[in-house]
DNA sequence: TAGTGGTCTAGACCACATA
DNA sequence: ATGTGGTCTAGACCACTAG
C-alpha cells in the first residue's frame, strides 16, 4: 500500500524515483516517504500517542532503505508531529506529554516556574462566521463556527482573556460543559475528542489599550495596557482550525520567545 | 589538529570514542566533531561569510567517516551557525544575507511587504553598568558598557525606540558616528568589526504605556499602549553581549511569531 | 572537468527498553 | 533474548557550481 512512485529497489544507488517524464522536479525519496506519512497521518492511520510501524517495516513497506526511512522520521520527529523513544519505537506526537505542553503557551510568570493555570469558560455557544473569521478560517461567511470564551486563571489572579473561533463542522458537539470536565490543555481536548491536531500557529502580537469588557474580565481600568496575541492555528496540510484573540496582563507576567 | 578524544580510526562501527575510564557518559562522535567546529568558529578560525573545509576535509583531519561530519555540519546549519550551499561549500553564517535579514527582526507592517528601516541614533556613550545590566551580561556592577539608544524609522513614522547595552570591552571605540555611517543591521556592523557574533536571543514581551521619553520620541501620547520588548543576545558558549529594550508602536505594525 | 554538498544504500554495532 | 531507535562506516551516484 501507499507506493506512489516510490522506486521499485533497483540494488544501485540511484533514484529510479520521482522521473515520470522529461522536466519533472527531482524529489528526494525521504521527501516522498515523509509526504506519505504525514498523509497517513492526517487520515488518522494512527491516532496521537499510539505507536507507529518500526522503521524497518516501513522500510520494507516503502522499498527503500532504513536510512531513507529514518531521514523522512527525523524531519517529521524535528516538526514536532512524530515522537522518538529509543528502545521503544516512534510514537504519534500528542498534546498531552509535560514536554509538549508549554509549545503553544507562551505566558509564563515573570519570577518562578510557570504555574497549571485553570481554564474559566465564560461562553461557548454556535454563531455564523463572520467575513473576517470565514477567511481566517478558510470557510464561507455564514458558515457555522464555534465560539468560546475562556478567562485564563494564574490562581485567583485573572491573566488572559481568550476568543476563540472553531470549524463547527469540525468541532460538533462542543460545549462549555465538556470544555470545563476536561483536565488538560484546549488542544489535547481537540485531538483526542475531535480528531483534530493542531501542528503549528502563527501569532502577531500587539500592545492595546483594555476595552470594558476585556477590563471588567481582567480586572484592570479601561485603557490600561494589554497584550494582544491574535493566533490562527493549523492542522496538517497547512488547514487553518482555530482563530484565538488573547488579551492579556502582563505586570507579573510576560510572553517568552527565543530567537535562533 | 584538534582531535583530543576523537576515535582513532579503528575501521570496524563500534565507537572508540569517549571512553576513559569506567562511567564515562556516552557522547556521540558528531557531538564531540560539533563541540571542535563551534570552538573553531568562536575563536574566529574563520570568519563570518567565509568558506569552511570541505567535508571531506574535515573527515581526514579528525579522522572520521564523511557521514559523521555531515551530521555535525547538519545540527551546526539547522542552528544557523553554518550555511551550506550545494556544490559551493559550507560558510559561516552572517547576519549580512538577507536570508537571515528578518531573523532578528520580528517587528513587520501589518499589511504589504516588511521594507527596510531606517535607524536615527538618538545616543551612544561609555557608562557604568547597574546591577541590573551588569547581572544581565554577566558583568560586575560599575564595568563599562556602551549605551546606545536608537529610532528605527519605517519611512518617516516612528516606529521602535531601543535601549541597548553592549560589554564596553567587547566593543571599544563603537560611536554613534560608525553606527551611522554604518549600512545594514547593527549585528551585521557588530560581527564584521567588533568579531561578535549573535546567534542566539532570549525575548520577553510585554504591553506597557508610554512615559514621557516613549511619547515624545514615538510621537504618541503618554500613556498610549506599546509592546515592550526585552532582549538579551548570546554569542557562541551561551555567553550574553547584548541587553536592548524595545518599546514599539503597533498600531500598523506588529510582532510576528510562529509555534512549531 | 573537477569539486562540493545531497541522496541512497547496506551492514555493523551501541544504547535502551521490555519481556 | 529480542526489538527498537541511535551511531558509524564505506561506497556509490546525483545535483549543482565554477573554472
Amino acid at each position: 500500500m501507499a507506493s506512489q512512485s516510490i522506486r521499485p529497489a533497483t540494488g544501485d544507488g540511484s533514484n529510479g524515483a520521482a522521473e515520470s517524464a522529461s522536466s519533472a522536479v527531482f524529489t528526494p525519496l525521504y521527501k516522498q516517504i515523509k509526504r506519505l506519512v504525514i498523509d497517513d497521518l492526517d487520515r488518522g492511520a494512527w491516532k496521537p500517542g499510539e505507536l507507529i510501524p518500526s522503521e524497518q517495516e516501513l522500510a520494507v513497506r516503502f522499498q527503500v532503505s532504513q536510512g531513507t526511512v529514518r531521514k523522512a522520521i527525523d524531519e517529521l520527529s524535528a516538526e514536532n508531529l512524530l515522537t522518538r523513544r529509543q528502545g521503544k519505537g516512534t510514537f504519534v506526537a500528542t498534546h498531552d506529554e509535560p514536554r509538549a505542553q508549554f509549545r503553544f503557551l507562551r505566558i509564563v510568570p515573570d519570577e518562578g516556574e510557570p504555574a497549571p493555570a485553570q481554564n474559566r469558560f465564560l461562553d461557548c455557544r454556535r454563531v455564523r462566521a463572520t467575513a473576517d473569521v470565514a477567511r481566517v478560517l478558510d470557510l464561507k461567511t455564514g458558515d457555522t463556527v464555534i465560539f468560546v470564551r475562556r478567562l485564563l486563571m494564574f490562581g485567583a489572579a485573572p491573566l488572559v482573556l481568550d476568543d476563540i473561533w472553531l470549524p463547527g463542522a469540525l468541532f460538533k458537539g462542543l460545549t462549555a460543559e465538556r470544555l470545563g470536565q476536561h483536565h488538560g490543555s484546549m488542544y489535547a481536548l481537540f485531538e483526542s475528542q475531535f480528531g483534530t491536531r493542531m501542528i503549528r500557529a502563527d501569532e502577531r502580537l500587539r500592545a492595546r489599550a483594555a476595552n470594558a469588557v476585556a477590563a471588567k474580565a481582567l480586572q484592570v481600568e479601561i485603557g490600561a495596557p494589554l497584550l494582544l496575541v491574535e493566533r490562527v492555528s493549523f492542522t496538517y496540510g497547512e488547514r487553518p482550525v482555530e482563530l484565538r484573540l488573547g488579551l492579556c496582563r502582563t505586570e507579573q507576567h510576560h510572553y517568552r520567545n527565543t530567537l535562533t
